[in-house]
DNA sequence: ACAAAATCGTACATATTTGTACGATTTTTG
DNA sequence: CAAAAATCGTACAAATATGTACGATTTTGT
């Protein structure tokens, strides 16, 4: 178990992996290119993983795995409640517009009718993690009266619907590229605004980050 | 051009074509296995389409076609404009999340790497005919004084990300089976009311259908 | 009914993918 | 340093997909 090469080595092919999957899709993603391009023989790629979707599978896990990380963290050093909430889209909307978070999902779409194990590791993380930390924090502004709402479970499904929408499936079937940093930030904050317009307690207008009329395209 | 039996093979074939994917997924539905199933050679699919990925694009074509005229058959025969919409809602949720729509966007997941024409070939018609749509009936709501907004073109992309959010995605990736009747209904008149929670006139408290409750739960 | 076109069934060549095998070489471990 | 384990490179067998070819048969147009 010498962790020195090896990890180096699984690295390596991770992002072989990722790169082939970008570059030619999931049909097209053998172990065999996928070896070649991280520069490591096949055996060694079967013996590891066992075979393709095993491989991803991994990867699904190693990218969920980090991607909790990266929100737990975010969400714990917001002070105020709803700023953590407000911190949290950008990051979560980054995450899963993402090439790795997309590219996972189109192999999910393409291990359909083969495994079909990817989609629900897959899920597991995104809704199944996502939404209970969103609605913990929502919970928690409701108790301290920030928000309105009678179910928080309900409110977080409505949050992610306004974050995130469609952005993901169009992503998936190539017709919309990764997003800018700036395109992030602003639909996290239109997001925001309206969740609030729908969730703010009484006519009080919340300003949480300056009001920023959008331009109307 | 014999429209007689050439019509129903090729409706033999579209059926066909769409169980193979349904079953097995993009990557076995070889046009062999399509035209075993649709009881036809294959070398008249090669003649007819030529490949895999145009005749997907027929599919993708025929089922655009079809699903826009279900649409404007919906909106025109609605008397008031808000009803139009709310009547809208359930019609667009139920072919987005179709069986077939499903299948067509795992294609295009699929094709991702490949010809990369499917994809914009479902965009075309996804984003590109449906919002106009409801832009237009939004931007004569406004007028009417029906609901408030300065963007029918943004309100419109609201509309649809509280109607239709993730569905799709989790569908495609093998998470969510097709919706009931009841479902749709519920999640278009939830998406309505959230909608005119926004986008409605001072505070006056729309009813439309009845309010119904969400059990939460 | 008869000629022309479409379709069928089948076969075939080519390429690709999936796993496995094995001797040679490198790396790790004792 | 020496034995053991891991990895490499290459080869190979089986399965599958793609696209084409061709004679036989069916369907269509006149």
């Amino acid at each position: 178990m010498a962790t020195e090469k090896q990890i180096e080595r699984r690295q390596r092919i991770e992002d072989a992996a990722y790169a082939v999957l970008k570059e030619s899709g999931y049909k097209s993603a053998s172990l065999l290119a996928i070896a070649q391009r991280a520069a490591v023989s096949n055996e060694t790629l079967y013996k590891w993983y066992g075979n393709k979707q095993a491989l991803f599978r991994s990867l699904v896990e190693a990218n969920a795995r980090e991607a909790k990380l990266l929100l737990e963290r975010t969400l714990h050093e917001g002070g105020d409640l709803l700023d953590a909430l407000a911190a949290l889209g950008p990051v979560l909307l980054s995450l899963v517009t993402s090439d790795k978070a997309i590219v996972l999902n189109r192999a999910a779409a393409g291990d359909f009718g083969d495994t079909k194990t990817l989609g629900p590791a897959i899920a597991q993380f995104g809704r199944d993690t996502i939404a209970p930390l969103v609605c913990d924090v929502l919970q928690m502004a409701s108790r301290s009266g920030r928000i309105i709402c009678d179910s928080p479970a309900d409110a977080a499904d409505i949050y992610l619907r306004l974050l995130i929408g469609d952005l993901q499936i169009r992503r998936v079937i190539g017709v919309l590229d990764e997003l800018s940093p700036a395109e992030i930030e602003r639909r996290a904050g239109d997001a925001m605004t309206l969740f609030l317009r729908l969730h703010a307690p009484a006519n009080q207008t919340q300003s949480l980050s300056p009001p920023k009329e959008r331009p109307s395209r």
